[in-house]
RNA sequence: GGGGGUGUGGUGUAGCGGCCUAACACGCUGCCCUGUCAAGGCAGAGACCGCGGGUUCAAAUCCCGUCAUCCCCGCCA
């Protein structure tokens, strides 16, 4: 009879039986003839107890891979009351040499630049504390699906190989194509507009954005995780901050109840996600700035200004969160739709959470006269642009979106320094290895 | 693209003109230990102090160059 592999987090079901577990050597400490092993896998850990000389000691090392079989004890001696028995110990790969990083210890003891935990990716992610990261992540974008699909969205899958940027042609990576220069997709803006245009009215999609611009801060990636979405026949663009409300909720209070282990490993809190985030105009928020915090930002804010509107609005309206709209035609792109009221405005916006950017949207211009022309006035030529706008030439709706920065919502949500840590293999200005 | 900082064993740091034949913690190697759990005890290995040049009686330490890297700003998710 063979035995079926248990996990870890399994074991305490399995008092008084043998059991086949399966993972690495997380800790080893030798006590005389006894050895206790805390086995990793990928659901938890457990003690477990070797006796004698039941396996190639030379080859038993931490971090080795191995396949044990043992009954399931109760001992108030052992960690949490629950150790195995070692009967048989198989090592199936054991390090040829000892690692760069330790990874049972506590961040703050052993001290990794983030510099050498990128290094030494892979090793650094079985780090429970740095590769927990990602299971956050992971449970962010399920709820990010799982909610729009309920709200009738597809999900999509758009070119990343484009021809034109939307932005007009700077900070895009240029690619061999063949006979003809492409360049990596900065956004699927253009696309997911098309297919609201297609007649799928609403589209997301999850996929990897490029940026090719020489930052180099710990919140730029040149290439990251955009969550996207893009609905048409809007009345205006509050239905779109409105949805983005009720999808942070969905997804916060999705992470609350999928990673809790993991929210109180980074003493993280989720933040509350108010009935309304309050809405500012850039106006406003410059003038905010001005006034409590002798603050001036002039056509944006920069930086400190998000830090310090972010401090206001927890202070005064009890919100980690805040969308600031309305920001001039000239600091926003072609396609973003022009403030009724204001035309030097746009029906657009940006979401800060707890000081940081993480959403930019908005309305975007549907009747095609009015695009070509917003074209023009930034030296474009509508022909270069001729595969976008032709479903607009055939009865295109109001419509708008929004994109959320991956990695940024993470770091954000569990109080991460940078945002390479939210990426399993950032791209930065300087690294593209691993 | 602009500004500032840092490069010391595998990892993280200390030392910032002579006391450095480079220190500390963790890791590593060997021995001891049957209740460890940031295990403990004893012994030991491991760094020409990023690289090149210069100043000096004397350089890890000061200067110049170079490479690498980090942070901030612009810009952005």
């Amino acid at each position: 009879m063979t035995l079926k592999r248990t996990w870890v987090n399994e074991v305490k079901g399995h008092i008084g039986q043998r059991v086949l577990l399966k993972g690495w050597i997380h800790t080893l400490r030798p006590i005389g003839k006894l050895r206790f092993i805390v086995l990793r896998d990928r659901t938890g850990f457990v003690q477990a107890k070797l006796k004698g000389e039941k396996a190639p000691t030379e080859e038993l090392k931490e971090e080795a891979a191995i396949q044990i079989i043992g009954a399931v004890v109760q001992d108030q001696r052992a960690p949490d009351g629950i150790e195995v028995d070692i009967e048989q110990l198989v090592i199936l790969s054991s390090p040829v040499e000892p690692p760069p990083i330790q990874i049972n210890r506590p961040l703050d003891v052993i001290g990794v630049r983030l510099e050498t935990a990128l290094d030494h990716r892979t090793l650094s992610l079985r780090h429970p504390e740095i590769g927990s990261v990602f299971r956050v992540r992971a449970e962010l974008i399920w709820a990010f699906r799982e909610y729009l699909r309920g709200q009738g969205f597809l999900e999509v899958q758009t070119p990343k190989i484009v021809a034109a940027g939307t932005e007009g042609g700077t900070a895009l990576f240029a690619v061999q194509y063949f006979e003809q220069t492409a360049y990596l997709a900065q956004s699927p803006q253009f696309y997911k507009q098309m297919l609201v245009g297609a007649g799928y009215e609403r589209v997301f999609e999850v996929g990897p954005v490029y940026r090719a611009e020489q930052h180099n801060t710990a919140r730029h990636l040149n290439e990251y995780i955009s969550l996207d979405y893009e609905m048409g026949f809007i009345d205006d663009f509050r239905e779109i901050t409105q949805l983005e409300t009720e999808l942070l909720r969905f997804m916060f209070e999705h992470i609350k109840r999928a990673c809790p282990k993991e929210l109180e490993l980074y003493k993280a809190e989720v933040p509350k996600v108010p009935k309304e985030i309050p809405h500012l105009t850039l106006a406003e928020a410059i003038d905010i700035l001005k006034k409590r915090y002798n603050k001036h930002c002039e056509s944006d804010l920069d930086p400190e200004g998000e830090k310090l509107l972010c401090e206001y609005t927890k202070k005064e309206l009890d919100s980690e969160f805040v969308f600031v709209t309305h920001y001039p035609r000239a600091t926003r792109p072609m396609y973003a739709m022009p403030n009724e009221e204001d035309p030097t405005l746009t029906n657009s916006f940006d979401l800060l959470c707890r000081g940081l950017e993480i959403t930019t949207g908005g309305q975007r211009i549907h009747p095609y006269n009015m695009l070509v022309e917003s074209m023009r006035s930034r030296g474009l030529d509508p022909k270069s642009f001729e595969f976008y706008l032709e479903i607009f030439k055939y009865g295109m709706p109001p419509h708008g979106g929004l994109a959320i920065g991956a990695e940024r919502l993470t770091a954000q949500l569990l109080n991460l320094s940078n945002v390479r840590e939210a990426s399993f293999f950032p791209r930065d200005r300087t690294r593209i290895v691993p």
